[in-house]
RNA sequence: GGGGUCGUAGUUCAGUUUGGUUAGAACGCCGGCCUGUCACGCCGGAGGUCGCGAGUUCGAGUCUCGUCGGCCCCGCCA
């Protein structure tokens, strides 16, 4: 560059800055050459400010400026001009100011663009992360490089302030025995054995506070082989925290705090604490859900009691065997047309249920659907229980419990998308806590832990670990926001004993647990002290989520600078690649290739 | 592992239902004109292995099968 030395960044000129001798550098991002005058965009991670090119300044200059190209980087010197009147931009935070230019260097040219930079984008996934380096100049992605950039450093600010270390565990780690697969790295020095990349910070945290620590955090990377979704990538981040000589409520109200530093942080939003807690059972109960969207209403209402003498053999033959009725009202939607109702019902059904009964109130009384079966105390009581009235349409499922609350809390978000019953930019968050430690599942006919086995059964469920897991809650709690789970944790098991009995539960010998667990056992015999925590991450990727919902994202991709694609290719990057022969003869590792010579990613499509 | 959807100029798409002359549009790009534009405008031009492969057919962008890739869902994700 030279002599030349940026004065201003391209967002800062303002009407004050008339007069000044200024030098601006940035990319070139719209041209507009009206053939005895050209102006030009300049464009940096600040903003917009246009730049003018005249041939009575310098005929030169003017000539040189006319072939700047898309996407060239330039310095230019020039002096801010007030804009004629009736020429200004309301639209730019710089509309009111050019900057005429008396001297120009080329810092870099550009071959043209695949595609033009615009808001809002117009090419496609595949090409913008191709090419992320041109994607990632757009003012939507820049901005948001920057709110995930504010919300790590508040992160950092309030935990470091609330006496929390920013303490990094290993990235070689050891294999994870259960849950997702692992990212697997061979060993060089112990040809053989392999280390895996962490899925989470979990062990290492715990042993910290086994070390002191007392009070840990991360802002941490995990990494999972499993297939992609829109909200999962196969690295995320999340905020991890882990706490010493704790109870849930000191939990809840450190990670309350840190959402309301990250609110204010990167929305300037004040969100109210403390948050609202629901039990799980209570949130299956209303909600269907163990991560309900509590910005509205329209809750499932149990009719059990009211119907185990119907007329109606469906709804009697379930409650008999000892199922459940529950009941939707999907208010206002009474003038639906039988085609409507039939497509939630083909949804019910997807998910489950057996139909989809419906009946629409009208006049004080039920019509349609399965209302004339019902006598008219019921009809009165289901109609009060269901706070139903004139227009609404009432949806019933009759299943086991759990089922019928599951498949009507999906439904009662489809409601909320159809009928726009949510309003953007509003964050309802809850607690749910009292997790059931153990979930039974049906394929391989054994317990597993519902969150991990980490968790702390409730004192008064101890003794229910051997007899009867499935009624053990742990002290378990989910953070959620609008539906969106953004944070899981619990109070973990700081003794041998119960660590060993909760083992013992999902069907760990004492030899698997000593082999894959011994170092953490060990090191709870050495005076752990009780502690719990919270991983901003969980199922869910942490910090991308709750960057995604701060910014009103539908993918957490774009929170990532260069996340993957959907099927876990770098496009950009090309990764991952081929290893050479060398390399993996030096490991001691053999690959297996796919039966045709197909290279993935190397078609000429 | 299963399912859905898409793939056509540099880009975003139309054309595929019903196979048939030279595959269109917009933006971008190149050239010309233009001294207050800001999605500048006007005139002209170049630009295509219809993802790839095989098949059916006199003839395939269009139909069939396979394959690669993007997106989305189920499974999976302690």
């Amino acid at each position: 560059m030279g002599d030349l030395q940026r004065s201003h960044t391209c967002g800062e000129l303002r009407k004050g800055d008339v007069g000044k001798s200024v030098v601006l550098m940035g990319w070139v991002h719209r041209r507009r050459n009206l053939g005895g005058l050209l102006f030009i965009d300049l464009r940096d991670r600040y903003g917009l400010t246009q730049i003018v090119f005249r041939p009575d300044a310098d005929e030169a200059i003017f000539e040189r400026g006319g072939h700047l190209g898309a996407e060239f980087v330039v310095g230019v010197t020039g002096e801010v001009v007030e804009r004629p009147a009736g020429t200004t931009n309301p639209e730019l935070p710089t509309g009111e100011i050019d900057v005429h230019v008396s001297d120009l260097k080329v810092l870099n040219a550009s071959l043209t663009p695949p595609f033009v930079l615009e808001e809002p984008i117009k090419a496609s996934d595949e090409l913008r992360l191709e090419y992320r380096y041109l994607d990632l100049r757009r003012p939507h992605m820049q901005r948001l490089i920057e709110a995930r950039h504010k919300a790590a450093a508040a992160t950092r600010t309030y935990l470091n302030g609330a006496g929390f270390l920013e303490i990094e565990t290993p990235m070689l780690a050891k294999k994870t025995p259960e849950g997702a697969r692992d990212f697997i790295v061979p060993s060089r020095m112990h040809p053989g054995k392999v280390y895996a990349l962490p899925q989470s910070p979990q062990l290492y945290k715990q042993i910290l506070m086994v070390a002191g620590c007392d009070r840990y955090y991360q802002i941490a990377r995990c990494l999972r082989d499993e297939d992609l979704r829109a909200d999962r990538q196969p690295e995320h981040t999340q905020i991890d925290t882990e706490m010493s000589f704790v109870t849930e409520d000191e939990i809840f109200e450190v990670a309350e705090g840190l959402m309301v530093e990250i609110w204010r942080a990167v929305r300037g939003d004040e969100i109210e604490t403390p948050f609202p807690r629901l039990t799980y059972g209570e949130a299956m109960e209303r909600y269907g859900s163990d991560k309900p969207d509590t910005r509205f209403g329209t809750e499932i209402v149990d009719l059990t009691d009211l119907l185990g003498g119907t007329d109606f053999n469906v709804f009697r033959s379930v409650i008999e065997s000892g199922g459940a009725v529950k009941c939707l009202n999907a208010a206002g939607c009474g003038g639906w047309s039988r085609s409507e109702i039939d497509k939630k019902e083909e949804l019910a059904k997807k998910w489950g249920a057996k139909g989809l009964a419906w009946t629409k109130v009208d006049g004080g009384a039920l019509a349609g659907g399965i209302g004339k079966f019902f006598s008219d105390d019921e009809r009165a009581a289901v109609i009060e229980r269901a706070a139903a009235a004139d227009g609404d349409l009432l949806l019933f499922v009759a299943h086991d419990r759990k089922k019928a609350s599951r498949i009507l809390g999906k439904l009662r978000l489809v409601l909320r998308d159809e009928l726009d019953l949510v309003q953007p930019g509003v964050f309802n968050f809850v607690w749910i806590t009292e997790f059931p430690l153990f979930a039974w599942n049906e394929e391989s006919e054994g317990w597993e832990a519902e969150h991990h086995m980490f968790s702390m059964p409730r004192a008064q469920d101890l003794d229910l670990l051997e007899s009867d897991p499935g009624k053990v809650l742990g002290q378990l709690y989910d953070l959620v926001v609008n539906g969106f789970e953004i944070a899981s944790g619990s109070i973990r098991i700081h003794r041998r004993d119960i660590q060993e009995r909760v083992m013992a539960v999902v069907g760990m010998s004492k030899e698997d647990a000593e082999r894959k667990f011994g170092f953490l056992l060990k090191a709870l015999d050495y005076g752990a002290p009780p502690h719990g925590g919270l991983a901003h991450g969980g199922l869910a990727p942490g910090l991308d989520r709750i960057v995604m919902l701060l910014m009103d994202e539908d993918s957490i991709r774009d929170t990532i600078a260069f996340p993957k694609t959907y099927r876990g290719l770098s496009l950009m990057d090309g990764s991952p690649s081929e290893a050479e022969p060398a390399v993996l003869k030096e490991l001691g590792i053999e690959l297996v290739k796919p039966p045709d010579d197909d290279v993935p990613g190397q078609s000429s499509g």
